[in-house]
DNA sequence: ACATAAAACGTTATGATATAACAATACATA
DNA sequence: TATGTATTGTTATATCATAACGTTTTATGT
């Protein structure tokens, strides 16, 4: 079961988020055969403690709790693995990274963030994408990768 | 007058680019009366040298060429003016700096860039500003700020 | 169960990108 | 020319990310 898309409500119950989250790394690993290994799982634990998206270093500090803070390359390793997964994305024009609300099927996300409360949202790519395609098409130009980052204020910190 | 959009062709007269870019910049400072320096002048001729955005500490060294490499705050200080002015654009995801093509009026930039040839071009945004103003109204949400990024390949690369 | 190879991890070091702080200089304008 | 403001020069440091290599864990074939 995907996590929605969108922003949640200041009130939702945000440990059906984490739960939902895990576990669908726990079976898309699984399918997939790939391995989600025990500091992978913390790194995504971490990164679903919220809906803003954190830096590497934030990533190293919150890991820190249980012992002694690892070296940056533990987390970017497990950063990679989650990114090239897709059970994560990272936001370029903030350097930092969030877990995927949408793992079922890979994609790239196009994120709205908000700069007063810093939460981010991944958004419904379709109309987007096609968007994108018509205007790259004019130019004759060949998508690979898209990178679509839009920086705001989101609904509740809007009331 | 402005530069083109899209894509040059590798046979066009890049020495037309690259007065353009300037007149228009020094244009642009006599009108809003800001101050186009000569550091700020130089990079943003560095910045012209070809299509290609450029890292900071490339620019860097092709300043050294005229004398000895100054600071990376030097570089820094004149991109954030060339920046706020509208003269140039950073690219978040290539963490790379490039001269505007559109200075007349200020605006977002949408970028094509070619992961082959490494050359990027600015896009017309209307519609595109268009499909993300949809998106996010969709979500509640205001925006501020854009950042788009198309990586792929450029009809030049594709030939 | 055992051997083997591949994948993941721990650790140290280093590279790449960006900003803070403050003194010295150039510039606008009164 | 005097005065305040913007810009520059310089040193130091913060922040973000990867290289390299030896050790441990895991998957797989025998
Ligand atoms: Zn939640
Ligand atoms: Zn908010
Ligand atoms: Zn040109
Ligand atoms: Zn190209």
């Amino acid at each position: 079961m995907a996590n929605h898309m969108g922003f949640q409500a200041p009130t939702h119950d945000h440990k059906r988020c984490v739960s939902s989250a895990l576990e669908n790394a726990e079976e898309k690993s699984r399918v997939l055969g790939l391995r989600f290994t025990k500091t992978r799982r913390k790194v995504l634990e971490v990164l679903w403690q919220s809906h803003n998206p954190l830096g590497a270093y934030e990533i190293l500090d919150r890991l820190q709790k249980d012992g002694r803070r690892p070296a940056p390359m533990v987390v970017y390793r497990a950063l990679d693995f989650l990114l090239e997964a897709g059970l994560a994305h990272k936001i370029s024009s903030c350097k930092t990274f969030i877990g995927c609300s949408t793992p079922d099927e890979n994609h790239e996300a196009q994120f709205l963030i908000c700069e007063s409360c810093g939460s981010a949202a991944e958004v419904a790519g379709q109309p987007l994408a096609e968007a994108l395609e018509k205007t790259a098409a004019s130019a004759g130009f060949k998508i690979n990768q898209r990178v679509v980052e839009i920086i705001g204020v989101c609904p509740n910190c809007q009331a």
